[in-house]
DNA sequence: AATATTGGAGAGCAGTACTATCCAGTTGTC
DNA sequence: GACAACTGGATAGTACTGCTCTCCAATATT
């Protein structure tokens, strides 16, 4: 399969496709001659991958590199793995370092054991300080409520992570990390839909509940 | 209240202010003069409110203003504040048209009530479609549990909004909706590294549980 | 032999969120 | 009442991102 055949295949401009083998995020194609590649189903996934990771994942070319070399490399442990994916994936990135306090008490009270380093802690911290600084007073209860939600899908995203075959197994863990985000996200939409239809319904004009909201 | 002070409490340069006076983010000052206006606490709070959907709300300069608009107007019920703040949150936004069925399969056996035409379906069929092109297969079981969990937190979403002053419940609603999304995300990741260190410290090198994963 | 395609590299482009410069009017200070 | 400092307002420029275009000689295809 030559490059032309690996763009059509992919659904992505030839340009596009130079353009992630630059990147170093598609491997190259063995070489037949200084200017002809051949390419195989192993790349035509791995587009598709990368489309994926680039596309609904969110990532930045520069973080789905990162997160690419995790999946390939097979010398990390699955632990390894996941904490480096968990790491490369997008945040607020604050320049000033947010206080960790809050964020700290809320997973002492779970009993959570998290790397004190791991960016996620960061991030939750940055996340309730944004709420707070927004006037939205985030009550034990409400947290509460979500870090029971948040442990039910992970307990569910780790046990479907095969134990067979650790290639397999990053793979799993790293795209179901990533991917699944967007689906968490149009889920709770679409049950603050269902709830708030259901409660608001009533006291609004009722026949908005089942048609387009806003027209 | 100059802009330079207003600037100044909201920790932002004096030509971002301007930027967002410009862009419609911020309400512009009562005018004293041709060049001097005041500007109140309320224009602080606003700023901050702006700040948080820009940086962890992720939101662009023109879903912002959207979003803002709909927390600004008055008339529009908490069910139309809702949908309006959920449509302009970020999304795949795809140019070709995700395949419906597989999320409405899961709707129905859920028993949902969901505008059919709400952006977070298409979100959630487009993001189901990148996991299946990446190779992650979602089993029922999976989706059902993250279904369940979405639910427990959309339902402490919607007991949270108050009831007794409409402006309220929307700006609520509309912020609990924005800035809660990192909040889950992060949760997750925690979680998942909760889990998986439960579950793989054992077979992996056990010492890198509870210090840095990777140096 | 003529035409098309390839890999590779560099430059260019469109969009986003600022940021810097300029300007005349206004203010506070001495 | 001189004069620097600041203001609102407008315009242009910047840095970054993810492509996309153009060019090239070498190779395939017809």
């Amino acid at each position: 399969m030559r490059i032309s055949q690996l763009a059509e295949r992919g659904g992505v401009p030839v340009a596009t496709v130079k353009y992630y083998l630059r990147e170093g995020l598609l491997p190259p194609g063995r070489a037949t001659s200084a200017t002809q590649a051949e390419y195989g189903d192993a790349h035509v996934e791995r587009l598709a991958l990368v489309r994926a990771l680039l596309g609904p994942g969110g990532l930045t070319i520069a973080r789905a590199r990162t997160v690419l070399a995790v999946v390939d490399d097979d010398s990390l442990t699955v632990l390894d793995a996941l904490a480096t994916a968990s790491a490369e994936l997008p945040g607020p990135e604050a320049d000033v370092e947010p206080d960790l306090a809050p964020a700290l008490a809320h997973l002492e009270r779970w009993g959570w054991l998290v790397d004190p380093a791991t960016p996620a802690l960061r991030h939750l911290a940055a996340a309730l300080a944004a709420l707070e600084a927004a006037g939205f007073e985030v009550t034990d209860a409400h947290a509460d409520a979500y870090a029971e939600a948040a442990r039910r899908m992970a307990s569910v995203d780790v046990e479907t992570v095969p134990d067979d075959s650790r290639g397999d197994a990053v793979r799993v863990a790293v795209v179901g990390t990533i991917l699944l985000e967007p689906v968490i996200i149009a889920l709770r939409r679409l049950a603050q839909q269902d709830a708030s239809v259901r409660r608001f319904a009533a006291s609004d004009a009722g026949e908005q509940a089942t048609s387009r909201p806003q027209g």
